[in-house]
DNA sequence: CCCAATTAAGTTGCACGCAATTTAATTGAG
DNA sequence: CTCAATTAAATTGCGTGCAACTTAATTGGG
């Protein structure tokens, strides 16, 4: 049995009231929900995120995906390389720019969209949410992270 | 300017609608956030977790650890590792059966908690919540990771 | 008592994330 | 036009997460 907390505990730090905690450890529990539906596909689930943004269009560079993804070219360049080498895309130094590198879809990773189109309902069933709350949650978590992503603003 | 989304999209694999990354993205701007409140302090965020966690009570088995914090072995045994290497806590045996290993805090991670004291009031300013909004979302946050790991019920 | 099964940590290998730095291409002030 | 500053990716190094496996200790059926 561990020690027992001490009667000085402050309440703000118990890890199950901490929204960090909450917010880490679902996001976690999210990835495992999704290893064993991206496995079958070949994918990992940063991989499946840089697909769903080039599902929508292709042919951006690499600083676009990342500011879509919030990752920065130290995560995207050799997790870029991987897919290119798994056959879902290309990549393509810009002739207008030498610095930047476009991302094409390969025909395979255009396929690749149809096989996931599956997905979004095995989360949906596992959440036991409807539609609608799983978008007022979303909508909430895209709020938070627009504030933490924010500089404290000044007091005035 | 990337290539147009064709008419055909399916909606469900819209990145902005899709609550998994929604959970992802927010989880790793927390970690931003953390970061330079805990950098001063010379800690990770996960690091930080377990601290937590061992302030609420220490002397709990490696395993325990995991369970409180969704994370296994192959994570948290390097982990402590470094924790102890920093002077944070101790790692022994247990003597009643071997193949245990406790966790028990140092005086330096004990005293720790003071410093951190004031990290959940930064927090809780960035996210310009109430604190009445945050425990409601963090509650629903947990209501889904629960719901996330647990195995679909069967469709009797 | 014995040994096969179980259990708790630890190890190995791989894919992220990200800070810090480097490389290469482009821009722009003078 | 020139070169310092800027920009876009890539590289390096480190700390997670986690699957798969190993090691060592304990348990329990016969």
């Amino acid at each position: 049995m561990p020690n027992a907390t001490p009667a000085t505990a402050h309440n703000a730090l118990l890890l199950d009231q901490q929204l960090c905690f909450a917010l880490y450890s679902s996001s976690l529990a999210m990835t495992k929900l999704y290893k064993p539906l991206l496995e079958p596909l070949g994918l990992t689930y940063p991989q499946y995120l840089v697909l769903l943004v080039l599902w929508e269009g292709d042919g951006c560079m690499v600083s676009e995906l990342g500011e879509r993804l919030y990752l920065d070219s130290g995560t995207l360049t050799p997790l870029l390389k991987r897919m290119q080498t798994a056959g879902w895309l290309q990549r393509q130094r810009d002739s207008d720019d030498e610095r930047r590198v476009r991302v094409y879809l390969t025909e395979a990773g255009r396929q690749l969209r149809e096989q996931a189109a599956a997905i979004p309902a095995c989360v949906l069933a596992h959440s036991q949410c409807t539609v609608q709350e799983l978008q007022a949650l979303t909508q909430q978590i895209q709020q938070l992270r627009s504030r933490l992503a924010a500089p404290l603003p000044a007091a005035s």
